[in-house]
RNA sequence: GCAGUUGUGGCGGAAUUGGCAUACGCGCAUGAUUCAGGUUCAUGUGAGCAUUACGCUCGUGAGGGUUCAAGUCCCUCCAACUGCACCA
């Protein structure tokens, strides 16, 4: 074979014979064994894909491609979570229908990913824009309705003022709008709030059994930050009414030297009579009112806070009278929005009684509490506590739990960090919350049979100032009538976050056009859960614990067949500018991967980055690399030159060829496809130093390199006259026994220090081991040998004395 | 501040988990091919001292320790990145 290698005729030939032949196909075929090999759907934004999309997509091409040569019925899908802010701010400046929008941008996209030779069943693509799509979001919105876990209540929302919508939690970055940095102030709205709280616990516990990557789990478990502790009433001094506070800390309760209440904390309105300093306090409240989120953040340093005179607390304990202070450094929204103080064992409260000179109680020995506060759990001894002195704080913990729950003065408690999830968003591009609002009904759900409620034709998608999306000034789609009692009625004008669409879409691709259900029972059954789910990071809190959300509620209700969605999730680490920067039209330094198919071809951009260093960690793009792996294929390509018709593994590479079978597979499972390119490589200059290759050998290295390359690999394959097609060849066996070499070449050290090497049969016995290092060692070895060590086929170690 | 991750040649990065540090690739050097450049091929490439030899010394962020043996385990630091940020 002569011709030279042009990426460019024979990836569009593969591309277009794999379309004809549906190779990549799911079947419906449910009684072969599956395998769901699943990558986060592309946003389809206006500049196309950049170089960070082919990284996750080509890894799971990977796994997806070795999977089926092994014989598994794949699923390997690709959609589009189209919704979203970006897309409508282009049509808002360009005076296009978003919908236009994203069909240009998909077509894009869809072109660029075809042109990297993706796997993908495209029969199964979704579009969450799509009104099927979104008929079933809309339909899970009301089965959380129904359910109770979304309703609407008056809360202050995180409210960005330049993309003019209300944020998650999740999305509050520093204070600020994590898409566009702008500011975030607080307003108060009435909004629809779904109760992932609800699901908590399970969302911490279910971690247990799941296949994720440490750093996810750690992360999702911080987030939810669930403690224990418990709740405890302190009366008032002359009230009959109680002080409720939460602590982790019960056994520091005698400790106690003051109390905050925040300032939003209903108590402060309620006695203002009493309370004599009450100027000051108003004053107070006022300036923290004011202060942003950011700004107490950025605040955080420096306590502040004033006593509160006129009201005293009784420690429930030892009926001491304690005072009570209002500060911002307690919040509203955790625990009661009070807090007891113990300084000598709280960080915060040690800082708090320094500034304002209050009383520091040691109560757990093992600091010196004058110098910092001591809150080390795992030792230290209970002292100055009545009951509880002698006691380890663990079981102090325990007993005064009790005696709390005997005296009727509090009870054990549970808290989390994760709050409700705020779902609307006021604008335009999104799903329209199926729900009216009937001044007779309340709030009524639109029945089954008129979903999908599609987003009406507007005049424009201007956000607007007052808070409220652009669907409200459509009157006469808002105007509506109730599904209830048939009186007047408005619809809902806010819609779903982008969140929603992506918080479910795994399901759909398992029967993306079934009408009758968001996926039929037994295709659930089959492909749920998905095997191997990798995405971002930056996914980590959001979409990743929403669809585990939502999965475990569709669970409960009985709609998937699984309490968790994703059986494994791995993370893909990001790829930086050749500067080491995140890539960025700013910087000057974005890679369109185009320009690289089109100079170098698909297979050896796919090569390049599976070979760009370790996948979990970012790395720097280098077009020196990328000509590196151009060369790798070339070589690959011209292998073929020294075939010389031989069919099987030639005797001195069967070693060789079984230990590279099995690294490549195993580094393919363990997203090292690195090493396992690496170890291609070697295999490749091995050849050359041969001078010839049998044809075995060379089918061998096809398949294995198929994966990573999949259209050259099939081109060789054909041209070679290898039979069928190369995506439906076997994936190679090997064998254990034959990866071992039977000669070794062992280090011979002397004193721990690398002094020679010598080379001996593997199953060497430890005298021949050692005879055969001091025989090459000669003169080297000197003194008097006090011990030897071997260590089989690796190393011998002589320890010698003078 | 807390949590997580990372620190290995000129660069990207390997190292079967305690056993020959720097595989593989890039870059560079020398040579071959070429009118020349590019491509391709061959050889070399951690540092230092020596080059009579393939010989000695040092070397995985810093310092200590355990061990016959440490990039890997333990202790104390330092730096960078990424999250979280008063959650009682």
């Amino acid at each position: 074979m002569s011709t030279a290698y042009e990426p460019k005729q024979i990836e569009k030939k593969w591309q277009e014979i794999w379309e004809q032949e549906k190779a990549f196909a799911a079947t419906d075929d449910y009684t072969k064994p599956k395998y769901y090999a699943l990558v986060e759907f592309p946003y389809p934004s206006g500049q196309g894909l950049h170089v960070g999309h082919p990284r996750p997509y080509t890894a799971l091409d990977i796994v997806a491609r070795k999977r089926r040569m092994q014989g598994y019925n794949v699923l390997y899908p690709m959609g589009w979570d189209a919704f979203g802010l970006p897309t409508e701010n282009y049509a808002i400046k360009n005076h296009i229908h978003p919908r236009i929008v994203t069909h240009n941008n998909v077509g894009r996209f869809k072109e660029q990913l075809k042109s990297l030779g993706y796997s993908f069943d495209w029969d199964r693509e979704v579009n969450t824009t799509d009104p099927d799509y979104y008929k079933w979001t809309q339909w899970i919105f009301l089965k959380l309705f129904q359910a109770g876990l979304a309703y609407k209540t008056e809360m202050p929302i995180n409210w960005c003022t330049s993309c003019k919508v209300g944020l998650a939690n999740e999305e509050v970055v520093n204070g600020v709008c994590e898409r566009c940095g702008g500011e975030v102030v607080r307003r108060v709205r009435s909004q629809w709030m779904l109760k992932i709280t609800e699901y908590a616990d399970q969302l911490i516990d279910d971690l247990e059994g799941l296949d994720y990557i440490e750093r996810v789990k750690v992360s999702q478990k911080n987030w939810i930050g669930r403690s224990h502790g418990a709740e405890v009433d302190f009366s008032l001094k002359d009230k009959e009414e109680k002080l409720r506070i939460y602590t982790t800390r019960p056994d520091t309760l005698f400790g106690v030297t003051y109390m905050v209440l925040s300032p939003e904390h209903p108590y402060i309105d309620k006695y203002k009579d009493e309370i004599r300093n009450w100027e000051e306090i108003a004053a107070y409240r006022e300036q923290a009112a004011r202060k942003s989120d950011f700004e107490r953040s950025e605040l955080a340093k420096e306590k502040t806070g004033v006593e509160i005179q006129g009201l005293s607390a009784v420690n429930p304990v030892n009926g001491k009278e304690i005072p009570i202070w209002i500060s911002d450094y307690v919040l509203m929204s955790y625990g009661t929005g009070a807090i007891m103080a113990v300084p000598a064992h709280d960080e915060r409260d040690w800082e708090f009684a320094k500034k304002f000179g209050l009383p520091i109680i040691e109560v757990v020995a093992g600091g010196n509490v004058q110098e910092a506060a001591f809150t080390d759990v795992a030792t230290g001894t209970l002292v100055n506590s009545g009951f509880l002195n002698g006691l380890e704080v663990a079981e102090a913990k325990k007993t005064i739990t009790n005696w709390l729950a005997e005296n009727k003065v509090g009870e054990p408690k549970k808290n989390f960090k994760l709050r409700d999830w705020v779902f609307p968003r006021q604008r335009y591009w999104g799903e329209p919350i199926p729900i009216v609002k009937c001044d007779k009904c309340g709030y009524v759900p639109l029945p089954e049979s008129e979903l999908p409620l599609e987003l009406p034709e507007v005049e424009s998608y201007m956000p607007t100032d007052t808070g409220e999306s652009p669907l409200a000034a459509m009157t006469d789609w808002v105007n509506t009538t109730c599904p209830c009692c048939g009186g007047p009625a408005q619809r809902e004008t806010d819609t779903m976050p982008q969140w929603a669409g992506s918080s479910w879409y795994f399901l759909r691709y398992t029967d993306p056009h079934n009408t009758n259900a968001l996926a039929g029972k037994e295709a659930l059954a089959y492909w749920m859960p998905v095997d191997w789910y990798n995405g971002g990071m930056e996914h980590t809190t959001l979409h990743l614990l929403y669809s585990r959300f939502w999965h475990k509620f569709l669970y409960d209700e009985k709609v998937v067949p699984c309490p968790e969605p994703y059986q494994k999730r791995t993370s893909h680490g990001m790829i930086l500018g050749e500067n080491g920067e995140k890539m960025s039209k700013s910087r000057g330094n974005v890679v369109n991967p185009d320009d690289i198919v089109n100079e170098f071809g698909a297979d050896t951009l796919r090569t390049y980055e599976m070979f760009i260093g370790a996948f979990d960690l970012s790395a720097s793009w280098s077009q020196e690399g990328v000509r590196g792996c151009r060369r790798f294929l070339d070589r690959v390509w011209k292998l073929a030159e020294l075939l010389n018709g031989e069919e099987g593994y030639s005797a001195s590479m069967e070693t060789k060829m079984h230990q590279t079978i099995k690294k490549v597979g195993s580094d393919y499972e363990n997203l090292k496809f690195n090493t396992a390119i690496a170890a291609m490589m070697a295999l490749l200059n091995q050849f050359y130093k041969n001078g010839s290759v049998t044809r075995g050998e060379f089918k061998t290295l096809l398949v294995l390199l198929n994966p990573v390359a999949p259209h050259m690999t099939e081109e060789l394959w054909q041209t070679l006259g290898f039979e069928g097609r190369l995506y439906q060849a076997s994936w190679p066996e090997y064998d254990e026994a034959k990866t071992v070499e039977n000669m070794v070449e062992v280090g011979v050290q002397v004193n721990g220090k690398m002094r020679t090497t010598v080379t001996i049969a593997v199953d060497a016995s430890k005298e021949d081991a050692i005879a055969a290092a001091k025989e090459a060692l000669g003169s080297k070895l000197a003194g008097t040998v006090v011990k030897e060590i071997y260590v089989p086929g690796r190393i011998v170690n002589i320890v010698a004395k003078n």
